[in-house]
RNA sequence: GCCGGGGUAGCUCAGUUGGUAGAGCAGCGGACUGAAAAUCCGCGUGUGGGCAGUUCAAUUCUGUCCCCCGGCA
């Protein structure tokens, strides 16, 4: 399988559907923002006219008051990339989440999943009581993965008392055990492309999806969730535009939000990337060298099937 | 022209009873095991508007000039 990634907006999509001219890609979708329905436009999601022109799966099927854990996507996308290989299809999977990348390449710890209440407790118990009390709690039942993260990380915080409560094995137990490892050879591709040149095309992407109707999406999904806590609510773009309709912000100050938290993610898409020394990286425009660099890695792997 | 307020980091500002200054945001770098478009961490030398004066020492006090904002003319 191939494994496409990139900062939002550097031309994932585009990238792969030049593959698709060349092989016979099936699209699995790596983008946990792009699996919400009510958000096609905001998400940047394929286009009804892109997803004509090969097999798009994981694509906008979740309704915004769902969430989609990493351990749940991993299986999704693992059963796609399975049932397209079986059709004699190339999996390409395409998209910004590092975490699910890491999550579907090398497997995640398997940790049951934790009951709502459970969570809801140490949320109220972190509002209440600060997060740095409840890292100092954390170090006493795990100091090992306590001292990996910083006092301030609240989200990391609760996640780990909440498994440890949850499942009476600290954080660190479950990450020490075995885990599932996809067993597909992925060949991994990076879309590159320095922050000068990145800007003006995000700057631009964000007037183009107001120009199609991205305020229009927003009122139709604010009508079916109106809680801004979704998690189909927490996207960019879609926060802003959610605080626009509810009159907290004007449609010039939400552009500039929206603009601002969109570069700044792009940023932190790079860093997970680039420490990624097993991507081969190009620019967005160098498609024939991608297609070459796929061509390739396919003869690699049917020669040492053979041999 | 007069009266008041102000000129300090890229931006918005704080502070220094005189010992040459620090927050937020932005920017840059980093981390990342089920919310990850999330959540966090690290990085701060800037002619303190110009010039002169007082002082051992001025961003701080004094004078003067320049610029911005509001009011009065």
């Amino acid at each position: 399988m191939v494994c496409l990634s990139g900062p939002t907006g550097a031309g994932k999509t585009a990238a792969a559907l030049a593959l698709a001219g060349v092989f016979p890609v099936s699209v699995i979708n790596a983008d946990s923002r792009q699996v919400y329905r009510d958000f096609p436009l905001i998400t940047a999601q394929p286009s009804p006219e892109e997803r004509g022109r090969c097999p798009h799966l994981l694509y906008g099927f979740l309704p915004t008051e769902e969430k989609l854990g990493a351990g749940e996507y991993a299986r999704l996308a693992a059963a796609a990339i399975r049932e397209e290989s079986e059709k004699g299809r190339l999996p390409v999977l395409v998209g910004g989440t590092g975490l699910y990348f890491k999550a579907l390449l090398e497997g995640i710890a398997p940790i049951p999943d934790i009951p709502p209440d459970i969570s809801a407790h140490w949320q109220k118990r972190c509002d209440e009581e600060g997060s740095v009390a409840l890292h100092a709690l954390l170090a006493g039942h795990d100091p090992a993965y306590a001292a990996k993260i910083h006092p301030n990380d609240r989200q990391r915080i609760m996640r780990a008392l909440e498994v440890w409560q949850a499942t009476g094995k600290p954080f660190s137990w479950w990450h020490a055990r075995p885990m599932e490892a996809s067993p597909h050879a992925a060949c991994k591709i990076g879309l590159e492309l320095p922050m000068a040149e990145l800007e003006p095309i995000l700057q631009r992407r964000i007037e183009l999806m107001l120009r199609a109707g991205a305020l229009e999406e927003a009122e139709t999904a604010l009508k079916r969730c109106a809680d801004p806590e979704a998690p189909g609510w927490s996207g960019i773009g879609c926060a802003e535009l959610h605080a626009h309709l509810g009159g907290r912000i004007s449609l010039e100050e939400c552009r500039a939000l929206w603009f601002k938290n969109t570069r700044a993610y792009a940023k932190r898409q790079n860093t997970w990337f680039r420490a990624d020394r097993d991507i081969r990286r190009f620019r967005p425009e160098e498609t024939e060298a991608i297609v070459r660099h796929v061509r390739a890695a396919r003869e690699y792997a049917s020669g040492g099937q053979r041999g």
